[in-house]
DNA sequence: CCAGCCCTTGACCGGACGGTCAAGTTGGCA
DNA sequence: TGCCAACTTGACCGTCCGGTCAAGGGCTGG
């Protein structure tokens, strides 16, 4: 691996972590070999090599990067929304969104989060995520709007419904993404009473 | 392995899974190996193979019976129990209850979700107890205690809470169950909404 | 006390896999 | 045109690991 690297070697680099993501999501990441990886680009094992030290600094990479764009996503999404409730909307929609485009990054987040190795890097996304509900959900309950219990557990709940939706409706079902966004969030305002 | 176990055999073999479930707790399926489960038993590598065919059905083994635990522990939480809200409380309750005396269970059936091998029975069990709930929330449905939405989706929210909570707070913190479990049941329930 | 089955041992095997490297190719720039 | 750095190749290595097996206890019923 080096650090400076050509148009043509940026090229590359992109398409090793796209086809890796691919057969990563497809058979997950320890089944997949590097030299299945190199094998579906047609290339050398050494071209692997070149552009990363490890096939843990590949995932590593990966993980980083599909969180950088999920959170950029969001909050691109919320703009300048002043209404902490809308906030939280936004935000959910924004989520399931991203991973209605990104479907091959939800199985490969969902098994790094097993991975002693990869645990840590995954729950500090977690956290920041975490981070960022909170805020709103604080601000809500300041302003009245939400009620007065612990933010922090507010938040893993939201969570929750959101992975929990995408793993159950990503893959196995074609829902309209809107139908399930619309579910999830009224599940998280109002719960489940009538 | 065999299929007439003595005594003693049924006692090896049960050794042979809690040692292998707390590895695999600890450090993951597939970086544990064979010999080490073995070798954290102080026996040989045959002994394992006596009782088992491979490492994955001893993995299947875990799986199943674990499943079948917590379910027991549901159906018998739940009991004669009449309204179906409260029947949805009680399960939320049960299974927080299991997931906190048995944690090591928790991160084995994360991985093994995301495992092509073991998704499989995964999937079924999650199935089946998505059904149960399914169940409790027509008849709420029905009564018009819960309100008039997809039963599916929201017995996927309300098993994402659970999933979630149980990940951020059994290991982290030590947040008392019933807290925990209140803060379940009341977003499940209520919402975010003041 | 012996026969025979239940259980145990641990060296060994085959193969897969992450990673290396010496040698070769390409492309752009002087 | 010649040169150099960027890239590519694929055979090779060391290691690890799941699984086998021939051989050896040790308990139990006769």
């Amino acid at each position: 691996m080096r650090s400076k690297l050509t148009p043509r070697g940026q090229e590359r680099r992109a398409q090793l972590i796209a086809c890796a993501a691919r057969l990563f999501a497809e058979r997950g990441y320890h089944p997949t070999s590097v030299a299945d990886i190199v094998a579906a680009l047609g290339v050398g094992k050494g071209v692997f090599y070149w552009y990363f030290a490890s096939k843990e600094e590949l995932l590593a990479e990966l993980l980083k990067s599909s969180n950088h764009e999920l959170r950029k996503r969001q909050q691109q999404a919320i703009g300048t929304e002043a209404d902490p409730v809308r906030r939280i909307e936004l935000g959910i929609r924004a989520t399931l969104e991203w991973f209605h485009l990104h479907r091959e990054y939800f199985a490969i987040i969902q098994f790094a989060a097993t991975d002693e190795t990869f645990a840590p890097v995954l729950a500090r996304n977690r956290e920041i995520s975490i981070a960022d509900t909170i805020r709103h959900l604080k601000d809500g309950i300041v302003e009245g709007t939400i009620r007065d219990a612990d933010p922090e557990m507010l938040a893993q709940a939201i969570h929750g419904v959101v992975a929990e939706l995408t793993r159950a409706y990503m893959f196995e079902r074609d829902e309209p993404i809107d139908h399930l966004a619309d579910l999830a969030v009224s599940f998280c305002l109002e719960g489940l009473r009538a």
